[in-house]
DNA sequence: CCTTGAAGCTATAGTTGCTAGAGACATTAG
DNA sequence: CTAATGTCTCTAGCAACTATAGCTTCAAGG
């Protein structure tokens, strides 16, 4: 049985991101020791761990909650858990497209500023008019974290 | 002179993003009518569309509002500006880096899962080990928005 | 002129995924 | 035994908005 620091150093998570994890019902109440400490043995581990990969490989903690309790029932069709990882990948793609389009943008800028005041600075200029922009890179639907 | 609705409208931003901007510092407190309603002119309009346009590059409100002074000032040295153009191209390049792993990833983590039953699939499998995937796409610093 | 509906006002709370702090209790090394 | 570290709960804060509630003001139609 492992305390909540050792699991959080198991598997490079901090210990109040696994609290705040419990607290939202992703990892099960831990049991506790005589003095009312977390103890963690292979299942919560192996849970953490799964939770951990899935958030590095930027699935939210929605879709997080959705596979885990998938992956409780291991009977049933992967179909459910299979189109939550293709949703994934359309939203990693689009996000893709949109940071190519960011860096051509800003590459121009930044290359095309000859370096002198202000007054003349090409970031300013064109971060006041879209329309010198090359490509249309205009945010299309919500804001979410990478 | 608009109204907040006629220049979130032509600025294409929402009412309360405006009244969110004009709260944070980031515009100048409104002209008021004689009911109290606010009022925008040509500047207040120059101003909102370089602070979307920055966003839309994805810019935080910080740098944001840093670009913005510099810009009163016509007659400093652009290089402060251009360093936070360059520093925002570096960000995003590397979020353009971290994606492009986790597109291969979970493509990999699709293409091979057969769709039979959760105690099979692919995705499940891959998510409850990292030693499985093939690039090495851990989250490397912070969390940022795209 | 009056009414009605849209648009505006303030203030507060919610979103996501944590992170940081305060103040108290538990455990462990020396 | 004591000191240092770890853990406990609870609360608040971060970015950048978004949503809600309960008002007031405005513009247009009858
Ligand atoms: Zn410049
Ligand atoms: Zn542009
Ligand atoms: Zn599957
Ligand atoms: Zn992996």
């Amino acid at each position: 049985m492992l305390t909540i620091g050792k699991l959080g150093e198991a598997a490079g998570v901090k210990v109040p991101t696994i609290r705040y994890y419990e607290q939202i019902g992703l990892l099960p109440e831990a049991e506790r020791s005589a003095g009312n400490q977390r103890l963690y043995g292979r299942k919560a581990m192996e849970r953490l761990a799964f939770i951990r990969h899935a958030r590095d490989l930027g699935f939210t903690l929605e879709a997080i909650r959705d596979l885990l309790s998938l992956s409780d029932r291991p009977d049933q069709s992967c179909a459910a858990a299979d189109a939550i990882a293709r949703a994934q990948l359309a939203e990693i793609e689009s996000r893709l497209a949109r940071l190519t389009a960011l860096k051509a943008e800003l590459e121009r800028m930044v290359v095309q500023c000859a370096g002198g005041k202000i007054a003349d600075c090409r970031v300013i200029e064109v971060l006041g008019d879209h329309s010198l922009c090359a490509t249309d890179h205009r945010h299309p639907e919500s804001e979410v974290p990478s």
